[in-house]
DNA sequence: TCTGGGGTCCTAGGACCC
DNA sequence: TCTGGGGTCCTAGGACCC
């Protein structure tokens, strides 16, 4: 999808289509005291001067979506959004609305399984479609069924997305960037030496900035002189199995095939703390900020049907280095106080001598709720004699 | 007052078992 | 009295993605 949080908050606020309005920045509600304000009048009808500015905006958050004309100032995703006011004070700053994006998702995927059953998730705003046993889905080697796809997704939502159709998903991912906003690209197997050779290997999903930095170093720029690359040297340069991998794919060689059902990993919540906090000085807010990530993780993993086995903590230090414990217990839970507990127990085994900036709190290891052995789901209570309190915990 | 939140996958060492 | 080779599970950290 284009630019898709942005994309529905333009479709609330159409009046600030073609100017650089960014989303993101957090907690603070930031257009609700302008809704406020005009609740006689649509929408609609709230004038765009009346929106908060980037350049008015004090917080820690980043930038999770701007608008094309907002790129344009060098305004990006996970940019800071102190940094970003200073490349476009004057952008348009709205919160991210996640239940109305949500909501967006779910149609837009809907409209695309109607048309073409075999979707893989990948994220709100991304999925992977197998045009393979559509009928009509090689006609002008998929132009056609994207243009319909693209069409029905515009009634269905008033949003428009890009579309790469390739042999495997590798080079659909990089063919889907090619013409963006509202474009559709064919990538054939005989188009590899003159599409996608030249392109910067960071383009290659899966080659972030680490990788990049290595491959620079090596004097490795582009794709193409990715896969010139000798396979040996490639292995004991990044090891045998990213080695091999990484010259599979300069030679756009990917057979993943597109999977409809996976099962979650792990469900987690975090926060980064409006400003850093102490251990000690900051004990009683910490404290309730934990409880509260527990509680939410549990009615997650509640709403969602699943038990998890491994609980853990994560802290992120006012020196952003971050630190992770977790614990595997005997019995499946989705108990917010044993997690809090679990979560609780692995708190004291983690240095608390910096400042703290964020704090999050994990359940992995999980199964189906209905599907782990009675046994295995122990009364809500946890047991006490197991009980200690933590650093965070009165009492 | 730079730098979110929710994920997945991989690596690597140690415990433990056969 | 100088020592195997599998395998799995647990834990911590890190790269990467949307």
């Amino acid at each position: 999808m284009d630019a898709f949080f942005a994309s529905v908050e333009l479709l609330r606020y159409p009046q600030l289509k073609g100017l650089p309005v960014v989303i993101g920045g957090g907690r603070r509600r930031v257009d609700e005291m302008v809704r406020a304000r005009y609740a006689d009048q649509p929408l609609s009808a709230i004038p765009p001067e009346a929106f908060p500015l980037l350049k008015d905006y004090t917080g820690r958050g980043v930038i999770t979506t701007a608008t094309y004309p907002a790129r344009q100032f060098g305004v990006g995703s996970a940019m800071g959004m102190m940094k970003a006011a200073k490349l476009c004070p004057q952008a348009i700053v709205l919160p991210v609305d996640f239940d109305e994006v949500r909501r967006y998702s779910r149609t837009f995927k809907g409209v695309i399984r109607e048309i073409a059953p075999l979707v893989e998730d990948r994220g709100i705003d991304e999925v992977y479609i197998d045009f393979t046993e559509v009928p009509g889905g090689q006609r002008e080697g998929g132009r056609v069924l994207a243009r319909l796809i693209q069409k029905s997704i515009l009634e269905a939502t008033g949003l428009t997305c890009s579309i790469g159709v390739a042999p495997n998903k590798l080079i659909a991912k990089m063919a889907s960037e090619f013409d963006k906003p509202n474009g559709i690209s064919i990538v054939h197997e005989a188009d590899l030496q003159k599409r996608i050779w030249p392109l910067a290997v960071r383009k290659i999903n899966g080659i972030g900035p680490k990788a990049e930095a290595k491959l620079h170093q090596l004097h490795v720029f582009t794709i193409g002189e990715l896969a010139a690359q000798d396979p040996e040297w490639l292995m004991d340069n990044f090891g045998r199995s990213t080695g091999a991998w990484m010259h599979a794919v300069a030679w756009g060689r990917d057979d993943r095939p597109v999977v409809m059902e996976s099962e979650p990993v792990s469900m987690s919540r975090e926060t980064t703390f409006e400003r850093d906090l102490h251990a000690v000085r900051d004990r009683a807010e910490l404290g309730s900020i934990f409880t509260d990530l527990c509680v939410r993780v549990a009615g997650d993993l509640r709403r969602k049907g699943y038990v998890g086995k491994t609980i853990g903590i994560k802290l992120r230090y006012d020196d952003f280095r971050i630190a992770t414990r977790d614990q595997t217990v005997e019995h499946f839970t989705d108990d917010a106080r044993t997690i809090r507990q679990v979560a609780g127990q692995c708190l004291k085994r983690v240095p608390l001598d910096r400042k703290l900036r964020l704090l999050g709190v994990r359940v992995s290891k999980l199964a189906r709720a209905g599907e782990t052995e009675a046994a295995d789901i122990p009364p809500s209570a946890h047991r006490v004699e197991e009980y200690t309190p933590d650093l965070f915990q009165a009492g």
